[in-house]
RNA sequence: GCCCUCGUAGCUCAGAGGAUAGAGCAACAGUUUCCUAAACUGUAGGUCACAGGUUCGAAUCCUGUCGGGGGUACCA
């Protein structure tokens, strides 16, 4: 049990008979703010004296009485309006501490009511190379699937692969047109991402030479409204049509801007011989990739057997990723898995009145909204939302989860909104259905990345050129060492990957999870603040002073040897490792990994001040030194299970 | 038009209605005979976009204004 939920209990027993919102009183109390107001406060009695018609003073003085704390604090202070003030005894911070020695899971407590949670994460559409885009889902769903299972949750990783979609029409015609047949048979993945760029870049060819003289027409009609609008304001606009004017302005260089990109995309293709031949020669190549994606879903027999030959190559690759981020999960269950359902899915919606045709299409309306969630198209195809569907059906049959989380990118928040107001409707509404939505990855400019086109970068690119920059660090400090390098080549190609990886993963997890992620290699690998080099930094030096003092810790755990809480370093390290339970807690409650990693970078933050100011190996006393050993030993170990539940490898040396 | 979001130090960002708003970069000033200086200590830096309101108490909740981003019927 956490210090913070034994003295909830505390203060439980004491507020019996003088309030009935108990609950709400015990949700004000937590860690202080400032230390010099002591470990916890309790900011309750104002609210409560209010509703009793009583000074918070008085109240807490009353609350103070009846208080049992005497083997936790020391005698609670009243400070200010009411706020109570603890301070928790050394004596309770070492009995907790002695017991985490010896306990693996450091004393934190697996949870009363344990759940069952599906998370659905990552899922990219194979065939298509990841790009940088992919990382938030990823990385978070795995931190939350490890830190959600830590504390006894059943928590269920399926991967909604895209396995389904226009991009196997694009692989499809590509394969029957332009296969270099040797290139396959060698490196099937390495041919279909080829096929599948070049139908790609063919497609968008014809499709911006329909939209060029589009746009140019749009351009002329922007640039009549903005006159007339002009003309028609005067020379002395108001205000709201000063704002009008801007906007028709920022749309019209936005259109501009895009003509211009069209533009060069095309002339890239008529300046390339080869590819402006293949470009005349497939005319019809947008309209030829639809159908073979239609005969897929037709069940055309040379296409479905094609996909079945193609499809696990497509899953060797992006499992060949998830390796090195060491990234698995319970399940991929893709859209192929649902095909069977959607048309069900949709007979079902309309049974029960819940959707009902509009314009042709098969729609579900909410009270309102004027756009409705389309789930069968004019033409009869099925859309994303109906997937959605049938998959929430699957999953609710075949898991029974209390929960289920949606790792995904906040653009999508109206169509989840959508999604669980329509699984309301058709009944299922004993599951807390959750959009854990999170902010869009932005390159340099600013701007979102491309998902359609563009030069995205390559999610292994990425790695690549993050795990390199650190392999420099790595060199160069483990050059710099005092006493001489200490690693080999296998080394510090090892200590860069994990670190390079971790680098990646925890710049995103430390960030809030719903704010915008600009993606930047410096950001990502620096080695100062708050990063993960910074944490991995403070466990290889408990590493070190075990490797320089050859300890045994494993007997020192078990010999009984006492902590000692004598100096304030020591005292406040202490303190923050008994806080490891509440900062999962406080992470678990809205999901979000970012209150993980600032408690984490507290916590090596107060392990820095310690190992500047305490001595171990050289400490006064042999008792002492025993001591501090057991204290940097529980900071390693909750370091590494923290990094551990945020999928992060610490390195032992580096 | 409607809906959703964001606006906090020069920069990048934390901040569960609680006390004097915090980090990291960058700046400045220090700390290597000592367990890894990828570190530590200190200084400086703020009208929490603006205006009202609710509250004992507001960066946080509500309303409005200004500014940024996103979404908005047959893509996923």
């Amino acid at each position: 049990m956490t210090i913070l939920a034994t003295l909830k209990s505390r203060f439980r027993t004491a507020l019996a008979g003088l309030t009935d919102e108990v609950d709400t009183c015990l949700d004000l109390i937590r860690a202080s703010g400032d230390p010099k107001f002591g470990d916890y406060q309790a900011n309750f009695c104002m609210p409560l004296g209010k509703k009793l018609g009583r000074p918070p003073r008085e109240v807490a003085e009353e609350v103070v009485g009846k208080l049992e704390l005497d083997d936790l604090c020391g005698p609670p202070e009243i400070a200010g309006p009411g706020f109570i003030n603890l301070r928790v005894k050394d004596a309770r911070l070492i009995e907790q501490l002695t017991a985490a020695v010896t306990d693996a899971r450091l004393a934190v407590a697996t949870v009363e009511q344990p759940r069952t949670y599906v998370v659905d994460y990552s899922g990219p559409n194979v065939a298509k190379p990841m790009h940088v885009g992919h990382i938030r889902s990823t990385v978070i769903g795995d931190a939350l699937c490890r830190t959600l299972r830590f504390v006894g949750h059943k928590a269920i990783s399926d991967n909604h692969i895209g396995d389904w979609g226009t991009q196997f029409g694009m692989i499809l015609y590509g394969y029957k047109h332009f296969v270099d047949a040797k290139a396959y048979a060698d490196n099937p993945v390495q041919e279909l991402a080829r096929l599948y760029r070049l139908v790609r870049q063919l497609v968008d060819y014809h499709g911006g030479r329909a939209k060029l003289p589009v746009l140019k027409d749009k351009i002329t009609q922007q640039e009549n409204v903005l006159k007339q609008r002009t003309a028609e304001a005067g020379e002395k606009p108001d205000k709201k049509t000063r704002k009008t004017l801007r906007k028709l302005e920022t749309d019209l260089a936005e259109t501009r801007e895009a003509l211009k990109s069209l533009e060069s995309q095309l002339a890239a293709v008529d300046g390339d011989a080869l590819l402006s031949k293949l470009a005349a020669e497939h005319a019809e190549i947008g309209t030829a990739v639809l159908q073979e994606t239609s005969k897929l879903h037709a069940s055309d027999e040379e296409n479905l057997r094609l996909w079945k030959e193609f499809l696990p190559a497509c899953e060797d690759e992006i499992e060949r990723i998830y390796g090195r981020l060491k990234v698995t999960f319970d399940h991929t269950l893709g859209e192929s898995f649902y095909n069977d359902r959607l048309g069900p899915i949709v007979d079902e919606l309309l049974a029960k009145g819940i959707a009902r045709e509009s314009d042709g299409a098969t729609c579900v309306f909410f009270d309102g909204q004027d756009v409705p969630m389309l789930v069968r198209k004019k033409d009869g195809a099925f859309l994303y939302a109906t997937t959605d569907l049938a998959t929430l059906g699957y999953r609710m049959e075949t898991f029974r989860p209390d929960a289920v989380l949606y790792v995904v990118d906040h653009r999508q928040s109206l169509h989840f909104e959508h999604l669980f107001t329509t699984a309301g409707r058709l009944g299922y509404d004993d599951v807390e259905l959750k959009h854990v939505s999170f902010g869009t990855v932005l390159g340099d400019d600013g701007r979102p990345f491309k998902t359609r086109s563009g030069d995205t970068v390559g999610l292994e690119g990425l790695l690549d050129e993050a795990v390199r920059r650190v392999a420099a660090i790595v060199a160069e400090n483990d050059d710099a060492k005092p006493s001489g390098s200490e690693l080999s080549a296998v080394d510090r190609s090892n200590v860069a990957e994990t670190v390079g990886i971790a680098a990646i993963k925890y710049a995103d997890l430390s960030q809030a999870r719903t704010s915008d992620y600009v993606f930047s290699y410096d950001k990502m690998v620096a080695t100062r603040g708050n990063t993960a080099t910074y944490m991995q930094y403070a466990y290889a030096r408990v590493r070190s002073i075990f490797r320089r003092g050859d300890v045994d810790i494993d007997a020192l755990r078990t010999s009984g040897a006492t902590i000692l809480l004598d100096s304030p370093a020591e005292r406040a390290l202490a303190m923050e490792l008994l806080q490891f339970g509440e900062a999962i807690e406080l992470s678990l409650a809205d999901y979000r990994p970012n209150q993980l990693t600032s408690y984490l970078f507290e916590l090596a933050n107060r392990y820095s001040t310690f190992f500047e100011e305490c001595p171990v190996l050289k400490a006064e006393s042999d008792e002492l030194r025993q001591s501090r050993l057991l204290l940097c030993d529980l900071t390693a170990r909750t370091l590494q299970k923290g990094l551990e539940l945020l999928g992060i490898d610490v390195v032992d040396q580096m």
